[in-house]
DNA sequence: CCTAATCTCTTCCTTAACGAAGAGACTTCC
DNA sequence: GGAAGTCTCTTCGTTAAGGAAGAGATTAGG
């Protein structure tokens, strides 16, 4: 098995979507919905305008975007206070509720974090959490 | 910011996923269809019947995710030997063909990689191994 | 051999999700 | 205070992708 780092990272990809996907599928959700309520969480409420922007959607598909996030439960609409044409767009139950859906998914990570060290697992953990902004558009 | 590994992985699902799906855009391929192509390259080549039932497609989408995978050049169909039935997908152009496809999406990483020395280098690509192996379903 | 099973592929239908265009409500600016 | 601009949402049409069912070719088994 290769250890070049491209090859590494070539095989790490197809994972990756897989995995995406299908934590995705886990919570009943689309690899957009996913991304969406995932920039919730991330930069907090905002308005559809904006999550229009971040996820390069049109209006339209984002509304309907929102509607299936609101029917499932994870996001929720509040009139904008300043603005009455805006609304506001927040995730419902703070980090727990996508967290939660997302068990079964993290789980199967759990076991190989635990075959690492502390001082590993920082470093794994600091990937991510670099990863995250790398990877954001 | 957290360090909390729950919460880590929470915010880094959501990149993993909007990852993903760049990445399988950006070949011109759909999430399934990356998923599909990454199966041939790490396991080899395979019959429409072992995608099928690897990817847990029926066979009517298998044929056309082959079809599109053909068209975009990523994959070849052989005549079995043994069976005249059967079909052999196989990869094209080795590794490099889908290497080269995703190399846009690579790049955004290529800085972080650099960030990090040979040990902690060592410590994700390893996790990159087991992760591919673990998220497999 | 001749029937049953297997494998791929085709056809038809359904569903999900997107873009374009415009309506309706509201705000801003002159 | 009225016209223009902004924001969300609705409607209509399109496209991509999946399931179901079965056709056609080939192999296996009695």
């Amino acid at each position: 098995m290769s250890t070049d780092p491209s090859e590494v990272y070539r095989r790490y990809v197809g994972a990756m979507v897989l995995h995406g996907l299908h934590a995705a599928r886990s919570c009943g959700l689309g690899g957009t919905d996913l991304y969406a309520l995932n920039l919730l969480d991330l930069d907090g409420p905002m308005t559809p305008g904006e999550l229009s922007a971040r996820t390069g959607l049109t209006t339209g598909p984002t509304t309907r975007l929102i509607d299936r996030l609101e029917a499932a439960g994870f996001v929720r609409r509040t009139p904008s206070p300043g603005d009455r044409r805006k609304v506001i767009v927040e995730p419902v139950g703070g980090p727990t509720r996508l967290a939660e859906a997302l068990a079964p998914a993290r789980e199967k990570l759990g076991d190989l974090f635990a075959g690492y060290d502390e001082a590993e697992r920082r470093t794994l953990f600091d990937y991510f959490e670099r990863a995250t902004d790398a990877l954001r558009p």
